[in-house]
DNA sequence: GCTATCTGTGCATTTGTGTGCACATAAGCA
DNA sequence: TGCTTATGTGCACACAAATGCACAGATAGC
């Protein structure tokens, strides 16, 4: 046993549990493939788009961008409207950010109460 | 083609890039498995633990707990000391903290130039 | 020296993910 | 009615990732 349980308080087990509350998955997972992020970035750049638009110099087929497409707007990173044939796909970026907000407040504690291999030296007691 | 090429400005480019940049792809992927984020809520909990330690509860092997230590580490998300013949790993929380913090400032502009599928109406024009 | 403990790695297995092709569906157009 | 375009899906395949077992290297204690 290395740890003399100081860290068994109301305080870690609140931020142990809001981070795992706050990492969800699917959002992170669909932010971890290249061709998504590209995807990201192109939306940024072109606005709301077509698949076909969207598809355009990239080395994918347009099933495979489709596909991803899904994956981003099951995670809430985009949004998509029908247009008569088309789909239109849009970022919401509202929303990422929003959700990388509360990742960030859940896991901000940290930075004061998780440095690594470092003494407690609060609770009153000076080292 | 369902842009007008608004969008073509050094701000979407600079946004495009910064958020490309940001995207760190190691980093998001050691946060994506069900059990190196229990990992990571047990070192909040336990503090600095030694491997042995950390895989007590836990229903995989030690060998696969070390493996996504080994991830986490990788990651910058942990570090390890070595201490006799064991392995001491810990949270690096500001390491974490500071990089959401990074992933947020790079995405921020997005909540306000990336709304889906709402008209450009800046640029001194009134709707 | 020997033995026990702790850790990481090689290997094989299983599961998950990305990809491309072919095809079905839907919508616009002549 | 055909014909074309746009999108998504079923299927198979390739590759990466997670897992468990067995074992080797390192260290502490006898």
């Amino acid at each position: 046993m290395q740890n003399d349980n100081t860290k068994d308080t109301p305080e870690y087990k609140a931020m142990a549990d809001a981070a795992i509350g706050v990492l969800d998955t699917r959002f992170l997972k669909a932010l971890t493939d290249p061709t998504r992020i590209q995807l990201v970035k192109k939306l940024i750049l072109l606005g709301a788009c077509d698949v076909t638009t969207i598809s355009g110099g990239l080395s994918q087929d347009r099933s495979v961008i489709s596909r991803h497409l899904n994956i981003l707007e099951q995670a809430g990173i985009t949004a998509s409207r029908k247009d008569g044939r088309r789909v239109i796909y849009d970022l919401d970026g509202p929303y990422v950010v929003q959700k990388v907000t509360l990742i960030l407040e859940a896991l901000r504690p940290m930075a004061d109460l998780c440095k690594p291999f470092q003494a407690i030296v609060n609770k009153g007691e000076v080292a």
